[in-house]
DNA sequence: GAATATTAGTTAGCATAGCAAACTAATGTC
DNA sequence: GACATTAGTTTGCTATGCTAACTAATATTC
């Protein structure tokens, strides 16, 4: 009782500061394309999701519509996306990527890549798909912890 | 040719993606705490590996000075951690977490725990194991990845 | 030992990203 | 037609990142 549990703790907390690293690190690369992360992550999903609302590109990057709707305003500003009147609901915007937006993230593709490379060929094949796999497993795992946000009657900001 | 080098492609993309939405679940637990997450892994790393100097934190957490200055104000301002001019050298300062911050600080860490428990329990003892050991392997990579803004004579805002 | 260089940390100023609350405009409902 | 709901935006706050420029203390150099 107590003896290993202390590993599901350790687990979390390496998990946290590895991903809170890498992001610094790879923020670096989404600088020098001029563009922020959570432009880069939204953009990265309008590519390969192809063309949504912006209620579901911010539910699928997890984040407020009105973070969004600015996240949105700075790539549409770079002519990376166009936002489109939806037109059976006038209410509604499509977000769809332009030329550039998807010419810019293969190239943030190769950014990344190039920064990882020197340090994933330092590994042995079985690590890297180790390294692939646990992304997989990140993936899977993280819808079900959003449950709490989503379940939460909002907390309206005790203070 | 082009053959599986999409893979090393692939898994910095997901990567990518799994630490940003990582991330932005631990966020909300962070929030709670009435903490940010700079704030939250700054005091991790004062809690374990001991009292330091604003720079070598700043290293730690691979951020410049004038970041962690503002950090720590923020946790020096919430009563987490204490500032104490060095002995030796009265340019420096010995940054010490109090009672208070280290208690917090395992707070936040039941709190990850709790929200990643569900999920960390419904993976076998292999892939939880997997998990752990990739936090390890990223922690042991990302400092060879940094050496790129080491290196770089400072790009200096080309506009 | 005084002038100068280096180093630690801070301050100022800018940009991105997160949020909630309140607003506008379009669509649905009664 | 009056009211409710829904999609996005605007506003205003906080937290984090950066560079450039500053202060204060230590090291170097002559």
């Amino acid at each position: 009782m107590g003896m290993r549990f202390h590993g599901t703790e350790a687990v979390a907390d390496r998990l946290h500061s590895a991903a809170i690293r890498l992001l610094r690190t790879l923020r670096l690369q989404d600088a020098a394309m001029g563009i922020g992360p959570a432009q880069a992550s939204a953009l990265s999903v309008l590519v390969f999701a192809g063309p949504m609302s912006l209620k579901q590109l911010a539910r699928a990057e997890q984040v407020r519509p009105p973070t969004m709707s600015r996240v949105v305003r700075g790539l549409e500003r770079a002519k990376l996306v166009e936002r489109r009147t939806a037109a059976d609901d006038r209410r509604r915007i499509t977000l769809v990527t332009t030329k550039k937006g998807c010419t810019l993230l293969q190239e943030g593709r190769r950014r990344r890549v190039a920064l990882l490379a020197a340090g994933l060929r330092a590994l042995s094949p079985k690590q890297h798909q180790q390294l692939g796999r646990t992304a997989e497993l990140l993936h899977a795992l993280l819808p079900k912890l959003e449950i709490s946000r989503e379940a939460s009657p909002r907390p309206s900001r005790s203070k």
